[in-house]
DNA sequence: ACTGGGTAAACAG
DNA sequence: CTGTTTACCCAGT
């Protein structure tokens, strides 16, 4: 399912693990771009162009996302605009945002958190949707029998988060990277 | 280790 | 509405 790329403000995230890409609605982050994906119409305007709440709204988003990938705690999100998704989405990212950092959880464990036991499946369909991966913490959800699960922007993004929060990993997958 | 059935949700038609 | 697909789970061989 494609993310939402309609109209929407961009700025660019710099990292030392290159430039990520935040798309802001009315009501706050909409989506993040993970560096190297295409399909994106990159606007970039200076710095008077964006609304003041965006550049407050990105100020935020870039702590978050450079603390995020040092293996740090995130203090302090931008707002974050889930129109669009459905309620048991919702659910699910709620959910996911209380996961600590160096903490994991299992799809089933997400479900029953969220009173729906048995929709471990529908949990991981929910993950997959996130259009905010590495803040709305979808890394940190991994299968009950120790598989890693899947990971929207490559397999290998996950291995790293998790490694640097201090989890180690073993998946069959891996050994064919 | 492998298999099969169960399961909830989203989506196409 | 039915059929198909999912970043799953668990109890059986």
């Amino acid at each position: 399912m494609a993310r939402p790329c309609s109209i929407a403000l961009i700025l660019a995230v710099p990292t030392p693990e290159g430039i990520f890409h935040a798309s802001y609605g009315r009501a706050g982050l909409r989506a993040i771009y993970f560096p190297g994906e295409d399909g994106l119409a990159v606007v970039q305007p200076s710095g008077a162009d964006a609304p003041a709440a965006v550049e407050m709204w990105h100020d935020l988003t870039v702590a978050a996302v450079q603390s995020a990938l040092g293996g740090g705690g995130v203090k302090a999100l931008p707002p974050l605009d889930w129109s669009g998704a459905t309620g048991f989405q919702r659910r699910v990212w709620a959910a996911l945002l209380k996961i600590p950092r160096g903490e994991v959880r299992s799809y089933a464990q997400i479900a029953r958190q969220i009173g729906s036991p048995g929709a471990a499946r529908a949990v991981g369909a929910a993950c997959g949707a996130n259009p905010i991966p590495l803040l709305v913490p979808c890394h940190r959800v991994v299968a009950a029998r120790g598989g890693l699960g899947g990971f929207s922007a490559g397999l290998a993004w996950k291995v790293r988060l998790l490694t640097r929060e201090g989890h180690l990993i073993q998946d069959q997958r891996l050994d064919l990277w």
